[in-house]
RNA sequence: GCCCGGGUGGCGAAAUUGGCAAACGCGGGGCACUUAAAAUGCCCUGUCCCGAAAGGGACCUGCGGGUUCGAACCCCGCCCUGGGCACCA
């Protein structure tokens, strides 16, 4: 009788050894071609859970499987540690978000280790390391000198919870704060902004060369927003002045002759200038009524249209027609989007139409609706000849549109445009736990950044943390009383910090040389693993993380920090799904995490990652039930089964078609993992054990399962390649490959159909004729009996596979 | 409203992309081992019908059409569901 297997002791005992032996550090001067798989980066808080075991078991999986295959794989980790969670927790306990976010980091290391991970511990990065703000730092200073960085006075989005400033990206669609769900309300502060925008077309134009799953890829489309269109100005009526003019953007240029009226946004420059004496009153009421109307109201499409605008008394003239329409304020136009003006065009679009109707203004159709269009049904978005627009009648809208800008442009009244739904990237953040945005202000010199020789500003330990909701940096008077760079005269610093999004755009990087001393990271060291050739993360992170981290890899190419070539930072995405539990995501706010380590203790950590390999496609979401912890028990057994095979292996009857199962089973387990289907890889040793358990085993047979297993689950396929082959160790041989002619087969099932359902199954050769195998089949005695004498109109031979008789 | 996914046994799923629907596992049933239980091993397990049985037959991939010798897979129209965007002119 074996040993029983003992997954505590065997976990333990390798856990150990891939950590002082270093099996998975790995140098920059490596010879061995390079292979960069990476996890997303996790933010600290607290013992894994099991969406944490899910995506690091899928980065392991990579990792030995590629070094299976002789690559030099750096897998590196680090955690995403700065952010509100510890500052919260600061203010409620006193104690200092430092110690809070290292305590969190050595509980999630720790279950990291324990699923079995493997990584180049040397390497960790962790956002609040002071020598990686640093270079935080120094590239936002970067960033500045080349204008990338600049500062506004813009309204912005605050938060009453969270008492701060958040990102557009941060604010739900029905305009509540992400974290804390209150209402968001706009706010004017001096911030500081990424010129995201500036990359906006670069951003979209390389989705398409990324082999990312083509749901991201949409997603960053959308948020990116291109829509082509023109740009043209029209003169106020009766007005002299050069300034009274309205610029408009609009996407269907060929429906101007349709405009009956235009609107500008309440906060538009021009809205009060240009409004008449006797609407005064009441546009200016209805500016200050705007401002004060949260972006929740004042998005809803619900509100009463009639309150929604106000007539201006004054009138532009459109130029096509040379007529004067009148000009309306609507809070539904943007000053942010476009040029915060429009035409209106309610014959050509709903919310014109609609605002139309309740304003009593004219409607002109430009475009033919279909026959059976309802006469006053609505607008008319579709394709269609121009009507009531004198020489663009007749022409359809894409042809209609280019002659409109044509004529724009040969009149000098507009041009062609193209407009961008991505706005900048706000970066400031009033909060403590983040890192310090290096600037000065000085009352002669303004803005001025703080010398690279000073980097990197910290904040100070002595702070006070009270739940007023400002950054203490704001009142701790030696942090914020400093020198001017320049002159040395009095002055103050800033003291607002960096969203954290801005330590996970460069991270990655940071990972290829991380004790560099002098610069973020060097060229040498990133050209020769960048891109990551595998990036693994959530769902969830599909537009924002991966948007900015995008925004960077260009933005330090052209700064000079990166390699100018390298202009996108992740090769392959992988999102694995959520876990759910009752049709909800698994979360800590929701108080349904499952800890991993009641597994752990149990079944083992080999066992739980065989579930979440076994349990369904990798980017499909896992509901977690009543029944998972029996799968999970399955799981175990299997690895049981596997441990008893073998220390007892059964004799194998016919050795040589075992070791031709083996074989095909290397040719079906590695195509499974090259296209991640884990799930049937899985299933396919599940089925080959069974059949060693039944047919009997070869010693290749047993080694190959182990080779096999050795990515999914570590430990026991160490343990036991190490019993078998004298303390070698199963991760370091070559990923086992399957031999052709042992994959040659000397016969093949053979469907015979009559009409289209099956009536028998032959044994034939592989090389079999169409016309063999049509003759077979009408042989058959079954098939006989179906066609009853009678000979079949068609028959469609596909040899070997099926012949389908039809009558 | 617009844009993406997805819908297959009691359950998780498979079918490598138009060719044997349900591999593998969970659950359920049975047998063996055992004084017994657990553990382990083996067998059965989509639905309905005929048959005492061995067997045999029909129907099955959300619904309704279509293309095809042949459809879970392709096309059209619905229904349900998950996600993203949502006054972006």
């Amino acid at each position: 009788m074996a040993e029983p297997y003992d997954a505590q002791a065997i976990e333990k005992k390798w856990q150990q050894r891939w950590q002082e032996e270093g099996t998975y550090e790995v140098d920059n001067d490596d010879p061995r071609p390079p292979f960069y798989v990476l996890c997303m980066y996790p933010y600290p808080s607290g013992p894994a859970h099991m969406g944490h075991v899910r995506n690091y078991t899928f980065g392991d999986l990579i990792v030995r499987h590629k070094t299976m295959h002789g690559h030099g794989v750096l897998s590196p980790i680090g955690f995403d540690s700065f952010g509100l969670p510890a500052e919260n927790a600061a203010i409620k306990t006193g104690v200092h978000p430092r110690k809070f976010t290292d305590e969190r980091i050595a509980e999630l290391t720790k279950s990291l280790k324990g699923i079995g991970a493997a990584y180049d511990w040397r390497r960790q990065v962790n956002s609040h390391d002071p020598e990686y703000m640093r270079f935080t730092q120094t590239i936002f200073l970067k960033f500045r000198e080349a204008g990338l960085a600049y500062r506004a006075n813009a309204p912005v989005n605050w938060c009453p919870g969270c008492h701060t400033v958040l990102a557009n990206e941060q604010v739900l669609a029905n305009g509540t704060c992400e974290r804390s769900g209150d209402v968001v309300q706009k706010k004017d502060l001096e911030q500081w902004f990424f010129k995201i925008t500036d990359y906006a077309q670069e951003l979209l134009d390389d989705l398409d060369q990324l082999d990312w799953p083509d749901r991201v890829k949409t997603m960053q489309r959308n948020w990116i927003g291109r829509s082509e269109g023109a740009e043209f100005e029209m003169r106020i009526q009766g007005s002299d002045d050069p300034e009274h003019k309205i610029k408009v953007f609009t996407t269907r240029p060929d429906t101007s002759f349709g405009m009956t009226y235009a609107v500008l946004a309440p906060e538009h420059p021009l809205a009060l200038q240009i409004t008449t004496k006797d609407q005064y009153v009441e546009v200016e009421r209805f500016i200050a009524q705007a401002r004060l109307t949260s972006d929740i109201d004042r998005m809803s499409s619900e509100g009463a249209l009639d309150k929604r605008g106000v007539f201006t008394g004054a009138y532009a003239v459109n130029p096509f027609t040379d007529e004067p329409v009148p000009v309306y304020l609507a809070d539904y136009v943007l000053m942010t989007y476009g040029t915060g003006a429009i035409m209106a065009v309610p014959g050509q679009d709903q919310r014109d139409w609609d605002f139309a109707k309740a304003y009593d203004l004219p409607i002109v159709r430009t475009v033919q609706p279909p026959p059976d269009w309802p006469a006053d049904g609505e607008a008319y978005t579709g394709d269609g000849p121009a009507i009531n627009s004198r020489w663009l009648d007749g022409l359809e809208v894409a042809e209609a549109k280019a002659k409109a800008i044509e004529w724009l442009e040969a009149e000098a009244i507009g041009v062609r445009k193209v407009n961008y739904r991505l706005r900048d990237w706000l970066l400031s953040r009033q909060r403590f736990w983040g890192c310090p945005i290096p600037i000065v202000y000085c009352p002669t010199h303004g803005a001025v950044p703080v010398p690279e020789s000073q980097l990197p500003v910290l904040a100070p330990d002595d702070v006070e943390f009270r739940p007023t909701g400002e950054s203490p940096l704001k009142f701790h008077e030696g942090f914020r009383n400093t020198t001017c760079p320049i002159c040395g005269g009095p002055a103050e610093r800033e003291t607002d910090t960096m969203d954290t999004f801005v330590d996970s755009s460069w991270y990655f990087l940071r990972f290829c040389d991380p004790d560099n001393k002098l610069e973020p990271f060097g060229h040498d060291a990133v050209e020769r693993w960048m891109p990551v050739d595998q990036y693994i993360g959530g769902i969830e992170h599909a537009i924002l993380h991966l948007m900015y981290a995008r925004f960077f890899m260009k933005a330090l190419g052209d700064v000079g920090l990166a390699p100018k070539h390298l202009r996108e930072p992740f090769k392959r995405l992988f999102t694995q799904g959520m876990i759910r539990m009752g049709g909800t995501k698994m979360s800590k706010s929701k108080g349904n995490l499952v800890a991993p380590s009641k597994y752990l203790d149990t079944t083992g950590a080999d066992a739980l990652r065989l579930f979440h390999l076994f349990v369904g496609p990798p980017a499909d979401d896992v509901d977690w039930n009543d029944q998972t912890d029996e799968v999970i028990e399955g799981c175990a057994r299997f690895l049981k089964r596997v441990w008893r095979l073998a220390h007892e292996p059964p004799p194998a009857q016919d050795a040589y078609e075992i070791d031709r199962a083996a074989h095909r089973l290397i040719a079906r387990v590695s195509d499974d993992y090259e296209r991640w289907s884990y799930n049937t890889a899985v299933a396919a040793l599940m089925e080959f054990t069974n059949l060693l358990y039944k047919e009997g085993a070869t010693p290749f047979a047993v080694d190959t399962l182990l080779l096999l297993l050795a990515p999914m689950t570590p430990h026991i396929a160490a343990e036991v390649w190490e019993q078998r082959h004298d303390g070698a160790h199963v991760h370091a041989q070559p990923w086992p490959v399957a031999d052709p002619a042992m994959l040659k087969v000397e016969s093949t099932t053979m469907i015979v159909q009559v009409n289209g359902k099956v009536r028998d199954r032959l044994e034939v050769p592989p090389t079999i004729s169409a016309d063999e195998a049509e003759r077979l089949a009408l042989a058959s005695a079954k098939v006989q009996e179906q066609l009853a004498g009678a000979t079949p109109k068609k028959v469609i031979a596909r040899p070997p596979k099926l012949v389908n008789l039809v009558l």
